[in-house]
DNA sequence: GTTTTTGCACTGACCAGTCAGTTCAAATTC
DNA sequence: GAATTTGAACTGACTGGTCAGTGCAAAAAC
């Protein structure tokens, strides 16, 4: 058990250290390796050569290569999260309807992914997993994003622009799912179509205007 | 190199040798173990012991850790892909329009994921990774599935039932996610919750009635 | 002069895959 | 039908390699 005091006494967030600049080389370089290869499979040595320091670097960085991945989760999800919520409150600002919040959001879901489809990926091969050291780290972080999407939802029932009926939770789930998924889609195996087409197809779905809504 | 001389001459496929039990236990170990854990982090000797069986026995029935994933792989997708076109057809036997088409292929993923929780975790977590020996089992077996929601989704068009306009390979993607990501989080979060009950929030996001459809 | 990084040798646990040997039910022989 | 043989199925101790994590002295950066 190896002693690390205070990880985040100096410059927690954003900070503009040196140290700073070679922790977010080692997220960048764990998570491409981590997003192809899976978590197990990917070595300390690989990370630390991918990101040009030495092993020794890593270990001074990070308590442990669990460490490493839990904070690069964290930090993931956090930039979703935040993009995600900037969506909804800008369309609020803008007198959009809840539709159209949830529209802007799925964009904004889009743009992550298409930024970082390494890290998507690896967020979605963890997620569901059981009996793992990040689980909880996981849990947390995944509620915080999919929160935002049930407030548009909970706000749009509230205010009679969607049905009563509705169930939050599972919808919200369901609505992520789509993106999720379509954007993984076109990531791996239509890389060359453009976010706009996608983001249409997506919406039209969402406005259920696919079976002609009749 | 270890000789195996042909794998299939006697009793290929549902036979009920001692030697098919015995994989069929193996199957079942590793995919609650490869589910929980992952590939990498999942030990043979660990699957043998929870299969009851001696860890000669796995090399004995497969050729390699690996081999025996894949098979796993290829068995549990093809349950799937038989269980959504059996959903498809028979809603055609009985007149259904391609809308009831989809939603009985909803129902049927939900089904299947209720039953096989674990391959699925497990399947969502490889889907999207590169650089893995058994990816090209994947993207085929990948491509059986959710080609049976694009010929759904063909069918409607060319029946004119749905717009002309919608992308098929997307919508299909996202319509899948919208299943997948619904159930896992079913399963992790609210199990205790209903198949008919989770079956009714998605129907109603499929046929656009969350917004009111305007 | 303090913080951070380097390079590299080392350890101990862990693990995929191997192989010589065992088991036992069915086939063969007498 | 009792004795013997066969071989597919199975066993588990063993091996060779891999990898997370350590330790530390010297260099570099600030």
């Amino acid at each position: 058990m190896t002693i690390r005091t205070m990880e985040s006494s100096s410059a927690a967030s954003g900070g503009s250290t040196r140290r700073e600049a070679t922790r977010q080389k080692l997220y960048e370089a764990a998570v491409t390796l981590i997003a192809e290869q899976g978590f197990s499979a990917t070595t300390v040595d690989e990370i630390a050569e991918r990101a040009g320091v030495a092993k020794g670097t890593v270990y001074y960085n990070f308590a442990s290569k669990s460490v490493l991945f839990e904070e690069l989760l964290r930090h993931g999800v956090g930039l979703l999260t935040a993009s995600l919520r900037e969506a909804a409150d800008r369309t609020a600002r803008e007198g959009g309807s809840k539709v159209d919040a949830l529209d802007a959001m799925i964009r904004a879901g889009l743009v992550f992914i298409d930024r970082y489809p390494a890290f998507t990926q690896l967020y979605v091969a963890e997620l569901w997993r059981t009996n793992r050291t990040w689980q909880s780290t996981l849990m947390v972080v995944r509620q915080q994003a999919v929160a935002v999407v049930e407030g548009v939802l909970r706000d749009g029932v509230e205010g009679g622009e969607f049905s009563e009926e509705i169930d939050i939770p599972l919808t919200a789930s369901a609505l992520v799912g789509m993106v999720l998924v379509a954007a993984l889609d076109w990531k791996s195996f239509q890389a060359e179509r453009s976010l706009d087409d996608v983001h249409a197809a997506l919406s039209r779905l969402l406005q259920g205007r696919v079976s002609g809504c009749r």
